[in-house]
DNA sequence: TTCTTTATTCGTCGAATTACGAATGACGAC
DNA sequence: GTCGTCATTCGTAATTCGACGAATAAAGAA
């Protein structure tokens, strides 16, 4: 067991908003990054910011879709952070 | 599902000390606090409030035995965290 | 009593987090 | 071309985190 791999993982998990980012991605599967500024009260650049913790840990994708960026859970990923979670 | 009760148990484990403390109670089941300063490389003080952390999130439990104090595991709010995470 | 051990709390410091608005860049619409 | 939209980056302020040593409290040993 790696402690440091889970203690990225849960950091990037440590904020109610990147739960939220990420639940609802794993809900919708795709979306664009306009969409995440409607589920959350929060500023469009704090929002980015989230954004950003969740794609630095692995737990997301981005990908530019022409003008837009269009965000999608990263299915591996979340599936090591469930594997090291049920393995505590 | 409630991001911010997810968010409170991964904060607790956002740091590699927590995890590893989490972990050796897990394997262990119960230590007194000086065995806890042995399995890391910090100031008592610093693993103190690094248990406080994982007591405040309910993750570990600690009974003054004496003297010393005996901490556990949790195991109902650990089972909490894993269906949480499971659920994502 | 005095000393030692055990665990915690306090004070402090630098680093990181979280939030925002402003500025920026890139693409379409007009 | 200019304007507006979309997403990000930058700069900044307030707060929190993480580490340490010092001080503290409580119990037992000498």
């Amino acid at each position: 067991m790696d402690e440091e791999s889970l203690a990225v993982l849960c950091k990037a998990l440590a904020h109610p908003a990147r739960v939220k980012l990420l639940n609802y991605l794993a809900d919708y599967g795709t979306c664009y990054f306009g969409k995440l500024t409607d589920i959350l009260p929060l500023a469009p650049s704090t929002i980015s910011q989230h954004v950003t913790v969740l794609k630095e840990a692995g737990l997301i994708l981005g990908s530019d879709d022409n003008t837009r960026t269009c965000y999608c859970v990263n299915a591996e990923r979340l599936e090591e952070l469930k594997e090291m979670i049920a393995a505590l």
